[in-house]
Parts: C-alpha cells; sequence; structure tokens
DNA sequence: CACCACTTGGTGACAATGTCACCGACGCGC
DNA sequence: GCGCGTCGGTGACATTGTCACCAAGTGGTG
C-alpha cells in the first residue's frame, strides 16, 4: 500500500538510473509521512537521512538574528532535500528550517546509503549535482532580487507565483511580507496601491486576482 | 619549477586523501596562471576544467538585468571553483562571473577525473560536498544581511573585512558600493558619517581605519 | 604649459522602503 | 454579551535608493 515500488520512477532525474542502483534505493529506503505545518529540519533537528519528495511542499526559510523572517525557496514534490540536509549536517549551528506547507510523504535513504550510491551512479552523481547548482544559481537570482529589485515588481511576481492558475490567494499580508522579506506595513500599503489600480480585490486572509496581465507586466518589468 | 608535486598538500580537505587518489589528482592536473584582473569564468567563458586556487584570490560577482553589481563571495587559495564551476556548466545561461584580483595560480582537473575522483575516493566526496554546503550556508547568510541588515553595519564590517590587518585600505568608493550592492551616493554618506566620528580619514582612493573598535562595535552589531 | 577626457567624490532634492506607535475591525471561545 | 488574539490601516518619521549635477584630482597629449 505504501507504492514503495516505484517512486522513483516520478523523479525525472533518478528513473534513469542504472536497475542495481534503483534496486538499491528502494530496497534501503523507507517512505515517511508528516502532516501540514510540521518542522522536518531547523535548529536542533537535523534529520539523519536524505529525503526525497513524494508529495507535497516543503518551505525552507530562516529567522534573522533581528527576528526578521525570510523564505528562501520551495522543495516540490520530485525534488530533494539533499542539499538543505547536507547543509545542516555540516554546519550544526545553522538556523534554517524546513516546514511542511502540505501533507507530504517523502522517502527517507539513510546518508551511508546516500553515499555509496554518489561512488557507484553517474546518473545519481549527475542527479545530485544538479540539484545543487539549480539551487545555488536561484539563490544568486534571489540576492539580485532581494538587493535590486522593487518591491511593486517583486510583489506582482509572488502573487502570481502563488496563484498558480487560480484567482484567488488564501494568504495574509504577514505571509506575504515573510515571502519577500519586507514589513507587514509595506505590504499592505502596496496591496492597497493594486487595488487602486483594479488589479487586485483584497478581503481579510485572501486576494483575488482581477487584472493578471497587468500584474505579469509588472512582474516582468526586468530592466 | 612548477611545484606541482604536492600542491594537493596545501589543501586542508584534501590532504588527507588515499595515496593513490593524490597521485590521480597530481597526475591529470595541470599549473596554470592567471595574471591579475582577469575573467577566469562568466557568461560565454565556461572553463572545461575544475579549479584547485593555489596562489591569489578570485571574486565572483553578477550583473543584474539593472545593470547593478553585487560581489557573492571570494574564493582563496587553498579553496575551490568547483561548485561555481558546475553551476556554470548546468545553467551555460547564467551571468556570475569569476575574475581574479590578484595574479593566481590554480591546478586544473579535467571533468572526467574530477567525476572519477568522485566515484573512488570518501574523503573527496567530502571535500566537494563541504564545499557546497559552505557555500550555501554563506549565501544564506548573505540574503539575510542583504535583506535585514543596517548599511551602516555592513559597511564597519566590510571595511573590517577588507582591511585584514592592515589599517589602510585601497580602493574607491564605487567599488565598495559594488561589494555591498547598493550605490556609490550611499557609500560616499555613510563614509562622511564615519569620518565624522572620528573612525576613519578619508583621502582619494583610500581610507584609513583610525578607530577600529568603534568601527568592530558597530559591524558586530548583531541584534 | 594648456587642453582635454576620465575618474573620484560631494551635494541636494526627491522617491521608495523600513520602522514605530497606535487604531479599529473581525473571528472565536467563553 | 465579553475578552482576546489576529488582521489590516494609518501617519510620522528614519533610512536607503535615485537622479542630476558639480568640482577636484589624474593622466594623457600637443
Amino acid at each position: 500500500m505504501t507504492n514503495h515500488d516505484e517512486w522513483v520512477e516520478r523523479f525525472p532525474g533518478l528513473s534513469r538510473l542504472e536497475g542495481p542502483i534503483k534496486g538499491l534505493l528502494l530496497d534501503r529506503s523507507i517512505i515517511i509521512s508528516a502532516p501540514e505545518g510540521m518542522s522536518i529540519f531547523g535548529p536542533g533537528n537535523s534529520p539523519e537521512n536524505m529525503l526525497f519528495l513524494l508529495d507535497g511542499t516543503v518551505r525552507v526559510q530562516q529567522v534573522s538574528e533581528t527576528g526578521h523572517e525570510i523564505v528562501l525557496y520551495r522543495i516540490h514534490a520530485g525534488q530533494s532535500c539533499v542539499l538543505t540536509t547536507a547543509c545542516l549536517l555540516a554546519f550544526e549551528d545553522y538556523s534554517a528550517e524546513g516546514i511542511t506547507e502540505t501533507p507530504v510523504r517523502a522517502a527517507a535513504v539513510p546518508r551511508a546509503v546516500f553515499d555509496d550510491l554518489i561512488a557507484q551512479s553517474k546518473s545519481f552523481r549527475d542527479f545530485v549535482f544538479a540539484a545543487f547548482s539549480k539551487r545555488i544559481t536561484d539563490l544568486f537570482l534571489m540576492i539580485d532580487e532581494v538587493a535590486f529589485q522593487r518591491l511593486d515588481v517583486r510583489l506582482a511576481h509572488k502573487l502570481i507565483e502563488l496563484s498558480a492558475n487560480q484567482n484567488v490567494i488564501i494568504t495574509t499580508h504577514q505571509k506575504l511580507s515573510v515571502e519577500l522579506g519586507t514589513a507587514r506595513e509595506v505590504i499592505s500599503r502596496q496591496l492597497q496601491e493594486f487595488q487602486r489600480r483594479g488589479w487586485i480585490v483584497q478581503s481579510r486572509g485572501r486576494v483575488a486576482l482581477i487584472d493578471r496581465p497587468h500584474l505579469e507586466q509588472l512582474a516582468d518589468h526586468n530592466a
């Protein structure tokens, strides 16, 4: 009932693995589940296993010394927590935290098995290095945005990203401010401006996208 | 005359490698040199080799779509460019750039050899993953600083970092603004304030640290 | 030397964003 | 109903970013 047999096939980067390697991965992993809103790694909570997400999403965020919070990235189904896990294992004192945003299922692979896989399979190495590389380039992009992008552009971008085909986003100004690493008041003012322009309609805990084209145009304001 | 024989010993993480692995690394690598101010990787310039820095430093920075620049990190002697190289190979379109800040000597290891080493040596894997992990946690810290830290604190921190036991820094306001991802005028104003307080003395292209304790106190203003 | 081009840094006005204190409205449990 | 915490709004102010412009130094050239 675990669907344990073939979870590897769901990972684009893993389905091409050599047969014996797949077997090793399947035999030595355990399927685990977690409810929404649970901290799966963070300060004082380093998991012993590398996780491969089968369903759900995990939000990775950090709390600054000043008490400010910011969302760093999300791990979606079909991706692995390898790098975050590796970082936490290497630098225990660090303060990033992973929180389930939905109920989550994941395959847990012990570190020793992970190391074996790296040693034995070029495909697996490629998968892991691609994940690391993607994460680092994404962090480069994030630094660029935080440092140089106007807040209205970033907010429009985030609204479209969070809406994901829906036209209504269930969230609070506070949560949006953490997404962008800014203050709640700033979000409130920007959303008011968007509403004044007729691009969105606000209500308590809810943002409805009315004029998606204009939002997208602002979001793509690269220059 | 290349000192080729024992460069591996200079890397704290590599000197513990198994004997045959060291041999492979030494046999299959080439020592290269570059003058100061040269771009060793960047858009349209992906090196075919993984580099291990023997002497000198490399500055990694990016130029945003808006034309703004920011320094991401530096690679010092005894460290490798592995992750940046990996990123550029995986995502060719990306725009980070590595520039030598001093004359540089490095050991160049072909990708295929690099992959062999990863497969054969647990010590080498540990070295590489530690490098990746350190870089990612450093980028987390940088995001936190850019998003939440006051500029006077960041500037004081950077002045102390750049001074490195000297009390005089040879640099321009423009260069300092790129270090912190801000505007030249902002640096000028902050340095004036520091000078007004008697912490530094400015002259053209030069900053002299007069009151290091006060600067350090400001730089440590974590909360 | 005069002349010119470039770099470096200074300045003021203004815009954008962050911070703080406080407020009222809403939702929920009692 | 009441109390209490969450959510969002508001104004004043501080900090930082942007823009336009200027002046002093630097280095080349005739």
